[in-house]
Parts: structure tokens; C-alpha cells; sequence
DNA sequence: GAATTATATAAGCCAAAAGTTATATTTGCT
DNA sequence: AGCAAATATAACTTTTGGCTTATATAATTC
């Protein structure tokens, strides 16, 4: 599952925020959101296994989770192109020549398909 | 809408990306998804509009598009706190205080609610 | 002003995601 | 062995998001 998938969930991303702070059993995740049956956090858990931000151990009948942000990087990677624009980098000039991209007849000549 | 929702879809993604080079007419961006009905570029344009993400003008019978990056700083602002994992600024020590956090017992003594 | 081009909106359909109740699994305790 | 605690899985329902076809709007050209 596409890790951008994953945390456009409000819910995992708070379980996530939870786990950057240390470990965590399923029970402790669980009481931190109230509002939802064990199945229901059972079930983020599982997506966040799966992909691979989270892994679990055993003690006893509790299972351990924590955090393994690795695959967040993908995010951090992908907003890259686009930091230039709020690090004030973006100039006068950058500005401008992003306006008069390559394409230059604005009437598109691309095939009709519509 | 929630940003982290919007850019979970993949063409939104590559709208956005596309933006990034520079403005585009939707025209142009649908151009760019053949696979993609005309109304369907134009729901996700939306999408994107009514998010603050992208902006529109009009060149005659074009609407030309505009990316307006700053909400993606959310983003950014919420990697902050698992940046630090992939950063090589997680150290032994660091990694110690996580797994041994505030909660010193590990059986769960918050309301049973299961 | 009628036809054409560019784009948006409406309405309905379908699939995927998330939630629910009920049940299974595993481990510890007495 | 039997029961309780912690968690996971199954089966089902509901919600939501994205797609499609059909239609509307707006500017352009002939």
C-alpha cells in the first residue's frame, strides 16, 4: 500500500505520533482513541504493519509497537521539489520562469481526445 | 478537505508535479492522463482548487493553472518530528529514551473499555 | 447567431476503506 | 484444566471517493 495512502488517515497518523515518542503496547495505542473498538485500531495496526511503519513484538499477550519511520522518507522526498518554494528561494526570477515554461502557444496542440 | 488526503491521490500527485514545472491549462494536464475522462481531470482540478492548492485564471475559453504550494508545508511541518529518525541524528541514547518512554508499566492500566 | 472549442457540473454507479459485532488465538494465572 | 486478559481475524455493513455518461456554460470563429 502506498505510504501516501496510509497516513492521509487522521487516525494512523496520530498512531504514528504516539509511537515517535517510544514504544507503545496495542492496549495503550487503543485507550488513546476512545471512540473506536479494539477491531477498529486492531485494523490500523495491521495496515501500519503491513506497510512497514510499524513492527511489533511480543510480551506476553501484549504486543509492542514501534515506530519504523523509514518509509516516510518517500514523503520527504517527494515534498523536496516543492520546498524550494517556502524556503524563499523561490525568486523573482524562478518565479518568472516557471510562468513561461517551455510550452510556449498556450492553445494546446495536443490531440483533441474530447 | 484535508491536504494529506488530497495528495494521497496519485494524479493529484502528478497534477501537482506538473504544476511545479509551471503553469498549465487544464487542457494540457488532462493531456498528460489519457487514461482519464475530460470530467474527471476537471473533479480532481477541483479538488485541488478547493483546497488552495493550485489557483485558476482565465485565457478565453482556457483556465489556466497555478500552483499555490503553501499548504504543502503542513506536510513538511508534521515530518519534522521523524525527520530526526532518518537523519542520523538518532543516536544510541536516543534510541534508548524512546524504547524506555514515560508509561513504566507495561501492563496497561488505563480504563478497560474491552 | 450557429457551430465549435475548452472546461465545468450533475447524477448515478461501483469499488475500496473503515467501522461494527462476533469469534478466534495466545498467554498467564489459579 | 479452566478462566481471564490482550489482541487479532472474519464477516458484514456503511461511507466515501473516483469514475462514467450526459449536459451546461462560456468564449471564439465563421
Amino acid at each position: 500500500m502506498d505510504v501516501f495512502e496510509i497516513i492521509a488517515e487522521p487516525t494512523r497518523r496520530a498512531m504514528l505520533d504516539m509511537l515517535a515518542q517510544g514504544e507503545r503496547t496495542a492496549g495503550e495505542i487503543g485507550g488513546a482513541f476512545p471512540s473506536l473498538t479494539q477491531p477498529a485500531v486492531s485494523r490500523h495496526l495491521k495496515v501500519l504493519r503491513d506497510s512497514g511503519l510499524v513492527e511489533v513484538r511480543s510480551a506476553a499477550q501484549q504486543r509492542i509497537y514501534t515506530l519504523r519511520p523509514e518509509r516516510l522518507a518517500e514523503i520527504d522526498l517527494w515534498l523536496d521539489r516543492y520546498r524550494r518554494f517556502w524556503n524563499g528561494r523561490l525568486n523573482a526570477l524562478e518565479g518568472h520562469l516557471a510562468r513561461i515554461h517551455d510550452n510556449s502557444k498556450p492553445t494546446s496542440k495536443r490531440k483533441p481526445k474530447q
